[in-house]
DNA sequence: TGCTGGATATCGGGA
DNA sequence: TCCCGATGTCCAGCA
C-alpha cells in the first residue's frame, strides 16, 4: 500500500498485522475509521462497559478518540484531545488502548472483527465562523444601549465580582447600577439564579435599592419568570443578532437563503 | 455492488451517480461515512460558515449528521437524531442537505471531492453499561445514611418545588430539614446557587433555622466554598461510587484494573 | 410538548 | 494550573 501519496488508505477485512501497519503509519497524522465489531471498556470519571456490536471508531491525530453507535449525535464511548494510544494483541484480538493523564483515565477496545479501515489525510486550514452568540448579544448592547432602555449606559464587559463574572454592568438614568444577564436562548432558572448572585453581590455593596437586575434573552421559561417576580428582577427580549458574513462567497440563492 | 450481503460497502473517488446510489441505499439503515473535501454552512439557532477543507462525515440511520474536522472531540457542524436528509446536484457538485424541523435548522454541505465513501450495516443490541452517576450517589445515601451525619434519615429524592428539584430531602437527628445538592466532581459556583435556591424556597415555608443546606460533591472550588461560607451552608466530601458490574464477563485482567 | 438539570459533558478565556 | 461559564450544547425524565 503506497502511504505516502494517497489521501485515503484503506483496508477490507484487514488482517491483524495490516491493521498494525495502517495505525503506525496514520495515527499522528490521519483520521483513522475503523469499522468493527468490538467491546469497549472504559475507567476514568466514571467506568463503562459496552458489550459486543458494530460500531464506528474515529481516532484524530490531536489524540482525540470516538466510537458511535448506529444512533444518536453523541459517541457511546471516547477520550478528548490530548489522550496517548497504544495497541497490543490479545488472544488474536487487536486491542486498542487510549490513555488521558489528568484526570487519568483509560478507554480499552476490543476489536472482535474490522471489517474496513481508513487513513484519512485530513487537510483543515479554515476555521469555523459562527455568529449568534451570546458575546455577540453584548456588542449588539454596547452598540445599542436603548434596546435595554432609554438612559441605559453600559459601562462594563466581563464585570469580575467575588462570585463570578458580570456580563454587562451599566447605570440607567437614575444613575441605578444595572447588573445584565445575557442568554442566547430562552432562560431557566439556572439564569435567574445567576444574575441574583451577582445582583445580591452588589446590594452588599452599593445598597439594595441601587441596583436592578436585568435578564436579557429571546425568552423565560414560566418558572425563570415566577422567579424573577419573586426576586424582583427583570426580564427584557432580545434575541442574538446573526452577522452577514462574506455574503460575496455565496455564489447563488440556495433553500438557506430561505430561513427566515 | 453488492448492496445486499456486505457488512461494508464502499466508493473509491466515487462519481456522483454512485455516491447517490450508495446514499440511496443506506441512509436509512446503514452508517455512512464521506471522507471528503467540502464546504459547510449551517442556519438555525446560530449561523455558521466553514470554508473548504477536507473532513469526515457521518450521517447515521436515526439522522444525526456529524462533520468532524481533524481535531478536537465535537464536530464542527452537525444534525441531531431525527433530521431529514436530501442531496441535489448543483453546479456539477453534490450537496447534501439535512433539515431539523424544531427548531428549525439547516445544514448544507457542498461535497467538492469525495475521496472515499463507506455505508456500513451497523447491527448493535447492546447498551452502554455506565457506573459513578449522581444517581448512584444518591442511592449511596439512601442505603447509607451516616455518611451524611449520624442520625441524618433521607426522605424524598427529587422532592419537587417551585423552584426546582431537590436531589435529596431529609432530616437531621434534631428534626430539622436538610437539603442536599449532590454533584459527582468538583462543584463550582453553580452548584451552590442551586442549593441556596432549593434552601430559600423551604426556609420561605419552614422557616429559617429548621433548614439546613448541604452541598455534597468529591471537592469544591475556592469560590463555592466562600460562597457556601457566606450563605451558611454546608459542605461533605463524598465520591460517586463505582459498581462491580458483570464482572465475571472479564477473561482476564487488563491495564484496566488496574487503574486505581 | 415544555421544563429542568445531569454529563466521563467539551471548550475557551482569564487570572 | 484552576476556575468559571457558554454551548447551535445533547439527552433523559417527568409533568
Amino acid at each position: 500500500m503506497d502511504y505516502e501519496s494517497k489521501k485515503v488508505n484503506y483496508l477490507v477485512n484487514p488482517s491483524i498485522e495490516e491493521l498494525i501497519q495502517l495505525l503506525t503509519n496514520g495515527i499522528n497524522n490521519s483520521i483513522i475509521t475503523l469499522f468493527t465489531h468490538c467491546k469497549v471498556y472504559y475507567d476514568g470519571r466514571a467506568k463503562s462497559e459496552l458489550k459486543e456490536g458494530d460500531r464506528v471508531i474515529l481516532i484524530k491525530p490531536d489524540g482525540s478518540f470516538l466510537i458511535h453507535k448506529n444512533e444518536k449525535r453523541e459517541p457511546v464511548n471516547w477520550q478528548p484531545p490530548g489522550s496517548i494510544i497504544s495497541w497490543e494483541v490479545r488472544e488474536d484480538k487487536l486491542v486498542l488502548k487510549s490513555v488521558r493523564r489528568k484526570p487519568r483515565e483509560v478507554l480499552e477496545v476490543e476489536l472482535l472483527k474490522v471489517y474496513h479501515a481508513c487513513a484519512f489525510y485530513c487537510e483543515d486550514y479554515e476555521e469555523l465562523n459562527l455568529t449568534g452568540s451570546e458575546a455577540e448579544m453584548a456588542e449588539l448592547i454596547f452598540k445599542n444601549p436603548s434596546l435595554i432602555e432609554e438612559g441605559f449606559m453600559p459601562l462594563y464587559r466581563e464585570y469580575q465580582t467575588s462570585f463570578g463574572f458580570i456580563d454587562v454592568l451599566g447605570k440607567d438614568k437614575n444613575n441605578k447600577w444595572v447588573v445584565i444577564e445575557l442568554k442566547r436562548r430562552r432562560a431557566g432558572l439556572q439564569a435567574v439564579s445567576q444574575l441574583k448572585r451577582y445582583v445580591e453581590c452588589l446590594r452588599g455593596e452599593y445598597g439594595r435599592k441601587n441596583v436592578r437586575g436585568v435578564l436579557v434573552a429571546p425568552s423565560v421559561t414560566s418558572g425563570a419568570e415566577r422567579l424573577l417576580k419573586e426576586e424582583g428582577l427583570e426580564f427584557i427580549s432580545l434575541k442574538p443578532p446573526k452577522k452577514e458574513k462574506s455574503k460575496e462567497k455565496r455564489k447563488q440563492t440556495t433553500l438557506f437563503d430561505v430561513i427566515k
